[in-house]
DNA sequence: GTCTATAGACCGATAGAC
DNA sequence: GTCTATCGGTCTATAGAC
């Protein structure tokens, strides 16, 4: 059971490992994840193939490297989130957190997290869809309604996709923020929906 | 000048180009435009790679002609959205044509427009530029400001991230269609907010 | 931890028979 | 329009020296 490489499943990246996983990062970001090799990884890295070979098993396992470091970024957004002391306060962090982690530096994380090679095998992953469930929880109540977790993916879906749309790469990071919470704040229920988001019916419906 | 091969840039692909295309479409939403090789659209048609190269000269042809059918499906959107006698109903008519786009056959079309093998190269692409000039002024009025630029980007994002997101693969589509909707109407600007879009002022700014 | 060398499969692409 | 056969290159992955 005990692997023949320093990487562990669920651990945290050493220092070689952690380079790897950015260089990664950025460079499924430009070309894809199906469109990365190991070979531009280590010319990424400066270093041969073999070299990546020493940290990682397979491609496979950096990819899921990959992906989990983009998890924990975001499971650190949704703890702060579930910390603060009022429902209000607590979507507004996590949106925050949410459009700093996609504008900032991490603005390769949203193309790994939805990237078509990634989404099919990370749809059943406990940790992603317990992720998800708490962005739900936070944002729209506490039962997770169909509707509710429509909500959910267009904000996610809002806000990643923007920040990565070709037609906003002119724009910088701190007018795309401020818009982006704005807007990302909008989707939030109205109170008189928010009686047919627990009760899982249209918000096309009139409120009970 | 005169091409080898029956395809032209820019022309209406003949029948067999088309079933290359569709499978094309398949396969990218399925493993990203870098991951699906000649050879899994040759199988996915039963036939061999031989007779895929025998009507696209190339792979990026084959690329090429996968996004511009799915832009010739937008434009056929943004065309009827133009011709609507009013502003209310060209933007009702252009979100309802943008989420059938996406819930229905053409699920494939969102994700091979937001690929990053795809994004790069389509950024400058003069047809592409020219659609999304259109649906932002038919969304947030004639002067394409930087705002109205953000919220275009934003509505596409929502509706194509939304309906790819694998926390929402099980919903039925009729039942996405009515929700994204009615989100996607919810990101259109208030009367108030319009005037901040139009002078390109923030609109968290009061309105003049 | 990094390298060279190598294996075997798959890649995009072409030539030519039917 | 489809096939078989083939090219050179790249892919993932391994073995072993330093």
């Amino acid at each position: 059971m005990s692997p023949s490489k320093p990487a562990q499943r669920g651990g945290e990246p050493t220092e070689a490992q952690w380079r790897i996983i950015n260089a990664a990062l950025k460079l499924f970001a430009e070309h894809g994840v199906g469109g990365t090799s190991l070979r531009m990884i280590a010319g990424e890295l400066g270093v041969t193939v073999a070299a990546v070979y020493h940290q990682y098993n397979t491609r496979d396992e950096i990819i899921y490297a990959a992906v989990e470091s983009s998890l924990r970024q975001l499971n650190t957004i949704v703890d702060a989130a579930e910390a603060e002391p009022t429902v209000a306060r607590a979507r507004g962090s996590l949106l925050a957190g949410m459009v700093d982690l996609t504008t900032g530096v991490g603005r390769s994380l949203s193309a790994v997290l939805s990237d078509p090679a990634v989404t099919g095998s990370f749809s059943h992953h406990a940790g992603y869809r317990d992720l998800l469930r708490r962005m739900c929880r936070l944002l729209f109540g506490e039962t997770v309604t169909k509707a509710a977790r429509i909500r959910t993916a267009t904000v996610i879906a809002a806000i990643n996709g923007a920040a990565t749309h070709p037609m906003l790469a002119d724009l910088d990071d701190n007018a795309l923020r401020g818009e982006l919470l704005y807007l990302a704040r909008r989707l939030q229920p109205t109170p008189s929906e928010l009686a047919n988001l627990l009760a899982d019916r249209s918000v096309l419906e009139p409120p009970t």
